[in-house]
DNA sequence: CAGTATCCCGTTAGATACTG
DNA sequence: CAGTATCTAACGGGATACTG
């Protein structure tokens, strides 16, 4: 459980299951619309959700190649979960921000480092 | 985003926030109700969550010391996208396993090392 | 009891270069 | 386009020892 956790929790995939949740993808899509993400961790990012069957790949073998990755209907059951994580993080935000600020300029005060 | 993601998606944050659902919670408690987490981690998680505003730390001057963690109200409001998480994590680990059994075999025929 | 302080190693992720 | 391969710096996290 522990492990599942921390790969449903990965910042990553959380992202990207984010945006398959807006439907079907190609892998530069998705790069574009994950900021910040690597070439290198959007492929093992999707890999490992292919692997824990909550996407499939489908590669079609035209020139340029292309290949579309798509929720399974076992991601599709994570949507709701993962999408409500990602709108309390936006719509606490602000809190979160100033709580940090408050934490630190308290620490700071104690004799902060 | 991606950063408070990174910290509210983390392992030890989620287990650390479905224990502290149940209530407020004693160092010690947590250590030994958190399986496998060792004392630097809850340090180390404890002082995170803290800092971020979702938990509050009270310490009791008494001998033998006593620390008591609670969720703030924003760190209650994290709750139910948390064990929503949890949930669908708890009940869809059976699945799971067989997807990633399923892709490994594949992934052996097809010359896996 | 509830930490803090070190040491240290394995994993991770970013950058870069190359390919079917 | 959609990857794979490689190298490396940074970080996570365990073990251990010490303290108010």
């Amino acid at each position: 459980m522990r492990e599942i956790l921390a790969k449903i929790g990965d910042k990553w995939s959380i992202l990207t299951i984010m945006m398959l949740s807006g439907g079907t993808r190609r892998f530069s899509e998705l790069q574009r619309g994950i900021e910040g993400i690597s070439q290198r961790m959007l492929t093992l990012t999707l890999r490992g959700l292919e692997r824990d069957g909550l996407v499939t790949r489908e590669v079609f073998p035209t020139i340029p190649p292309r290949v579309e990755y798509t929720l399974t209907p076992l991601g599709r059951s994570l949507q709701q979960p993962v999408i409500a994580l990602g709108q309390w993080v936006v719509a606490n935000l602000p809190e979160i921000d100033t709580a940090r600020r408050r934490f630190d300029a308290a620490a700071e005060d104690r004799g902060g480092n």
